[in-house]
RNA sequence: UGAGUGGGUCAGGUGGUCGCCGGCUUUAAUGUGCCGGAGGAAAGUCCGAGCAGGACAGGGCACGGUGGCAGUUAACGGCUGCCCCGGGUGACCGGCGGGAAAGUGCCGCAGAAAAUAUACGGCCGAUGGUUCCUUCGGGGACACAGGUAAAGGUGAAAUGGUGCGGUAAGAGCGCACCGCGAUGGUGGUAACAUCAUCGGCAUGGUAAACCCCACCGCCUGCAAGACCAAGCAGCUGUCAGCCCGGCCCGGGCAAUGACAGCGGGUAGGUUGCUUCCCUUUAUGGGAGAGCUGGCUGGCGACAGUCGGUCCAGUUAAAUGGCCACCACCUUGCGGAAGUGAGGUACAGAACUCGGCUUAUCGACCCACUCAGUUU
RNA sequence: UGGGGUAUAGUGUAACGGCAGCACGACAGACUCUGAAUCUGUUUGUCUAGGUUCGAAUCCUAGUACCCCAG
């Protein structure tokens, strides 16, 4: 049975770490949010979030980052590891949707559904993109 | 019963399960066990303190703030009670509410005039003067001397108001009432109220315009400050001093240093930091504008005293997800029982307190006012 | 987190407490075969709520939004 702890060592503590996934620039989104992947040799995946202040004020900001904790703690054995993952909602789409439905609920299943999805299309994307590096570089 | 006024409390609850942060215990360590884990506004940062640093934190000026009186407090621009003014039938509400005879400024348009009591305009011309008539008593005209401040369309504001008398015309010129001022008495700690006498009224408004008066205020802020680790490269200019970051006094530091500019390096950790000290490890003692309950004093803010208690501590930043039941609200179906769906505000600690202000779905409680009905 | 500032027409900016302007733009008309340019005219505003004042864009109080600085 897989355990489904979420503890520091999980999360992107630093800057630097931020800059470097960002600076890998592979990333996949929808409505809702962008997620850029970037590997790593931790030997488990880490996760961490970003939320702009247009995406309301501090309590719903707040709610958004544990919902997306929440998702990444439950799917963290259904993703591939050695990857850092950061998630970043982005501003109009996720202000609408956010507005239109307050319940936050369905938000969760949601995001629980189309992160897995982003995280595959995200890795495959790196793959392909520090592939293309490799090749330039030789 | 209806309408309303003021004040206070709460901020959905319970259980299960998967997690997060801190403390203690135990372990080599992951971990295990127990305990604790957002708010009334945590917010805005509008005030006041503690605490830290800036010579030893001191004086004056400048500058800024406050502004009825008395009290309360560690302190305050907060709060309490009272006074005055304005509003409301009333409970009650609102008020940056000192000084305009210390001085300066401003008062557009309109209006004769906007701060100087006088010109303009007006009225009269009793008393003088000129002149005409005359029955010689006097009567008329002129507006010359002069007397007046009532009327003058305005304006936010016009030199006390209204009424009666008075007069040549008038006028606080006289009187009555109202307003204003002075003096004195009474009540009150005081702001002030009230009564009596006198003055006939003498100088409009604006100080949230400058200003004057009284009182208060050094400056900067926990990203303050302290310690550890890592790392680099110094150079130039100015001053003989530099610091107290507006100026002066007074004070302190240094004798190769201070300041300024350019360039380089690091952008990690511990502490401050969660009631605080002391001894010692026992559930010890002391101190705490801390929290809380009782009693006493006070109209009240609050104070005193006795007992209980110690209540989040993160740092890319913990307090969450899911499930079940119940409570309340909206709504669909239904005769009802019931059942389906949706919802349960504002909002998230970052050194800590005391206020203020702003945001807020609602629920409940207390006191009071007005109107109506019944007894 | 702390400190400071700004808000005026669609945009950029003026205005001692006394009628809220200017430029660009937009719209309409003229000129032209048509358009551009030019000329003429029109339009729209003091961030919000209270207060002081006879009278507030301006003064005071409270809020809202945005911007800048320190580290």
């Amino acid at each position: 049975m897989a355990r489904f702890i979420f503890r520091k060592t999980q999360r992107l503590v630093d800057n630097s770490h931020f800059r470097r996934v960002l600076e890998d620039r592979s990333c996949a989104g929808n409505d809702l949010f962008r997620l850029y992947v970037s590997g790593n040799d931790c030997g488990h995946p880490r996760f961490g979030v970003s939320i702009g202040k247009k995406a309301g004020n501090a309590v719903r900001r707040n709610r958004l980052k544990r919902l997306a904790r929440e998702v990444f703690r439950l799917e963290q054995h259904n993703i591939a590891p050695d990857y850092d993952y950061l998630l970043i909602f982005s501003l109009k789409k996720s202000k609408n949707n956010i507005t239109s439905n307050r319940s936050d609920g369905p938000n969760f299943e949601i995001l629980k559904s189309s992160f897995v999805r982003m995280s595959q299309k995200a890795v495959e994307k790196w793959r392909r993109n520090t592939h293309l590096r490799q090749t330039e570089n030789l």
